[in-house]
DNA sequence: GAGAAAACTGCAAACGTTTGCAATCGAGCC
DNA sequence: GGCTCGATTGCAAACGTTTGCAGTTTTCTC
């Protein structure tokens, strides 16, 4: 009798993949069990069980690349990290680390899935076009701008919901939320200045923007108070850090007495440099950060928290 | 005359959103446009370069949504954080990150793309069984066991590509990749013994069977060396461990010279809080962490590279 | 108990690509 | 010159869900 429907035949425990096999196996559509699982208010509550029995016997999940697709919605927010200027920086750098954790806690909470994708754009013209041009994601968040600044400004107009984490700059066309660099610089200077530095450092680049505006911050106070501030270009990444700040410290360590640091990271390379040459910190040269890590307890000017903003942001 | 084809009549720039848009254009069928793109062989040179012309004119990219979900594979691998023993730990812990950075790293190098979950598994009986059956990644990385050691054993049978950085256990049977924390925790042991250390603390917890393992090694050498070992019970997140820390300080800092601290970041508590208290570090108590984060530059034991094995792990 | 409204359910058409198979077009071979 | 073979290309059927529309019941209402 069951001569239509040889799946029962075989006695084993029926694998149901999709939809329809469950359907079939419920005695309905596939259309209603769609529905069903759903969650919609339009299946009879008697059928909606019996499906949901089912599916649950066979551990049945609907194919979610299947649902994205037909919804043309996919749930999934990428974070893309553009490897700018330092290669070695960004990803396994402890700050967008920790950026990126707070945003997964955030998105996953709101029900989004996070893609995380690192890109070069030297070697990639239209990291960012490809990125959301392949229909993969509901939204972008760019962390750090780097020097790509550019190119987020001519995608801006495409629209999309695309945040990006780093600088504000004057009239800029994309959303931004992160840190007042500028004021952050300020404020930093200000407080090495209160506390008696009357020769100022910066050690970091200026090529990102984001370090570009600390230092500007930095050197409009310096310049107010009559300050003199120099620039000691130093790597972001740990390795290279030490070595800069090595040369630096050798050729011009008694010229100064505070140092503004671009990132925790150098603060703290340069922590250890000054120790190992017997600096007194912060008898001798004062130091001063900038992230708020978790790790570094030094005093840090202003580091928005993130929550808020990324969740209205990212909608 | 071009009464067939009213696109071309309004002049403006025609959208050529999916592929047989851009077929329509080049005058050929979908398919082979489908296989131009593909950069198949079994297209003719001349064809191919006028359809990557077009396609490069209008910005037309192929739908990848649609194109992963027709071919069944996402090129996405999943990595997914259990929240288990301890919810403010993982994500937004510093080896975690770090971690996951140089996930992110070889992962995008070899074409996958990286999706982020972060469950917690009490709200959620089968976090694993959804996030593969969901059809959306080609692999999974579970990052840490937690207490899940057994939920993960359940589904390791059902296979699919999955690799767990955590903890070995004899007879398991899901792959796993990590440190190897019981000879981690005799050396430490080793080491705070050989400095001359004749009683010990372990800071951490052991619920975690990570953390355990950690302890259980340093249990062993010191049982084996007829030196004292305490367990300090102390929590992983850096707020909480620092009043935990505080209050073992308060009550037993006498009564022993060498701490094992399961995790850099406790290490790095402990040394603040150690200090704070004018304890002289390593003069009177020694101190060794767990982890090798670029931060802590404390001796450590053996933490092996995740690039290799990642990279077979998850082929 | 007829008629109408409400509550369910089934049908079938999408979503945009990929791909096996068959058709077409030349070119080379005897 | 007919035929075979290879190189391209077109056709159409998937992939597994969702969803508008059109039935088909059921349940009321009078």
């Amino acid at each position: 009798m069951a001569d239509d429907d040889p799946v029962k035949e075989t006695g084993g425990p029926v694998r149901v993949r999709t939809i329809t096999d469950l359907a079939k196996l419920a005695g309905v559509s596939p259309g209603t069990v769609s529905r069903a699982l759903a969650g919609k208010s339009l299946v009879n509550a008697r059928t909606r069980e019996k499906i949901e029995a089912i599916a649950r016997d066979h551990g049945f999940r609907p194919n979610q690349m299947a649902s994205r697709f037909r919804r043309q919605k996919t749930g999934v927010i990428g974070v893309v990290i553009p490897l700018g200027h330092d290669r070695r920086q960004h990803v396994s750098d402890t700050f967008f680390m920790t950026l990126l954790g707070y945003l997964a806690d955030e998105l996953t909470e709101r029900g989004y899935d996070l893609m995380l994708r690192r890109v070069i754009p030297d070697k990639d013209e239209d990291w960012l076009d490809r990125f959301i041009g392949s229909g993969l994601v509901d939204g972008v968040i760019v962390v750090g701008q780097s020097d790509q600044f550019d190119r987020i400004e001519d995608v801006a107009d495409g629209y999309l919901p695309m945040v990006v984490w780093g600088n504000h700059q004057e009239g800029q066309r994309h959303c931004v939320v992160g840190t007042d660099n500028v004021l952050g610089g300020k404020l930093a200077a200000e407080r090495l200045i209160a506390a008696g530095c009357t020769s100022l450092a910066f050690m970091g680049e200026t090529q990102a923007i984001e370090f570009a505006a600390r230092h500007t911050g930095a050197k409009a106070v310096a310049d107010e108070r009559g300050v003199p501030i120099r620039q000691w270009a130093t790597h972001l990444s740990s390795e290279k850090a030490a070595g800069d700040i090595a040369r630096h410290l050798e050729r011009h360590a008694g010229e100064i007495d505070g140092i503004f640091a671009a990132t925790d990271m150098i603060a703290i390379a340069g922590l250890k440099q000054l120790k190992e040459r017997g600096v007194d910190v912060p008898g001798s040269i004062k130091l001063i950060g900038f992230d708020d890590l978790p790790i570094s307890s030094q005093t840090q000017p202003a580091l928005t928290t993130i929550r808020q903003d990324i969740a209205a942001g990212a909608r």
